[in-house]
DNA sequence: GACATAAAATACCATCTGGTAATAAAATGA
DNA sequence: TCATTTTATTACCAGATGGTATTTTATGTC
């Protein structure tokens, strides 16, 4: 009984479809393994669905705050933004992330903990990224930062989502880049 | 046995919660009728879900494409897509087909294909729309009227989700016509 | 080999789901 | 008044869900 090989196949299957319709019944089965075992070693499905956010967090999303921690411009950042929300093959199915957040009310307590943990660390890292770029001088009036962060995280966010139902790059990325196109006003 | 009080309490709870959250067997107790009724005037949970669907388009959705039919001009037409979805009290709660539309993987084919309707009708409103304020000169430059139809549907669509989320109600206001004011751009 | 210990699986539990067969009550017609 | 037909209810079904008590299988130790 491996758990880290539990996760990544608990993992995939909530990405790939939706937590909410994936089963522990079904994760057990996938995984080779019996459900006692998997109770023994994550407690719940709480638990489990805690851990593999967790493991989540820090192997997908981490790399998204890495864009925006890269010191780069306002311009090059939001490029590489909508980039990685339009064209990245790992988002192709979306985010589990977002699938958890869009689903919230369904997850029991220590997962959804976790997932509004994470939605405010994701926020101070956008908040963050526009206050630099607001020091650097490269923002528009009369758009106060905050507002700009909580903005920027949605977008980027729909824009994902979007990629879950299937819907064309193309469009999806003509689409973000229109709604960010406010930051980058002439 | 009154139908249209089974679709009103069925269309609440729907609407208060989500569809994929709400039982034939919640839905009966609610109503005080016994479920053998409930089949045999719905034929399925699918053929129910249907029907709510159906009364909720003509007594809610017609009024969210009045605004877009009302022959007024871009600007005003606008805000008043930005005063229904960001302040309108039966937005409070979000809106039913845009729950449904976003769990649509969960509905059964009779609902599910009049979400796609009701998706296609919406989207062909904002295209005409679009079409008569690009016909009389209030367009920006170098944005295709298809591309705008679908980005104002999505962000109104994102606007209202953010209600059901508990979101402020300003914020929320105050994004959409951020988002929005790509069509205003001087 | 015998024995304690840890890890696994089988088989089960209560609860809920959508859906129905059998049945009782009530309205309707002659 | 009595029989027929509607309408509603009770009681049930099979299947799935999250979660466990019990039993089996392996693993090390004397």
């Amino acid at each position: 009984m491996n758990a880290e090989k539990v996760l990544d196949v608990a993992m995939i299957a909530y990405w790939q479809s939706d937590p909410a319709d994936v089963s522990v019944n079904a994760i057990c089965q996938m995984a080779g393994i019996s459900k006692p075992s998997l109770y023994r070693e994550f407690g719940s499905e709480d638990g489990l669905s805690r851990a593999v956010l967790d493991r989540y967090a820090e192997q997908v999303l981490s790399e998204m705050f890495v864009v925006l921690h890269s010191g780069k411009g306002l311009r090059e950042t939001l490029a590489a933004l909508i980039d990685f929300a339009s064209d990245d093959p790992r988002m192709e199915t979306g985010c589990l992330f977002y699938k958890m957040r869009a689903g919230k009310h369904r997850l029991r307590p220590e997962t959804r903990a976790r997932v509004e943990e994470i939605d405010a660390a994701a926020k101070a890292a956008y908040v963050a990224f526009l206050q630099s770029s607001h020091d650097a001088g490269e923002w528009p009036d009369g758009l106060p930062v905050e507002a700009g962060a909580k903005y920027l995280g949605e977008q980027i966010a729909l824009a994902i989502t979007q990629r879950a139902s299937g819907e064309d790059k193309a469009r999806i990325r003509e689409m973000l880049a229109l709604a960010l196109s406010v930051f980058t006003r002439p």
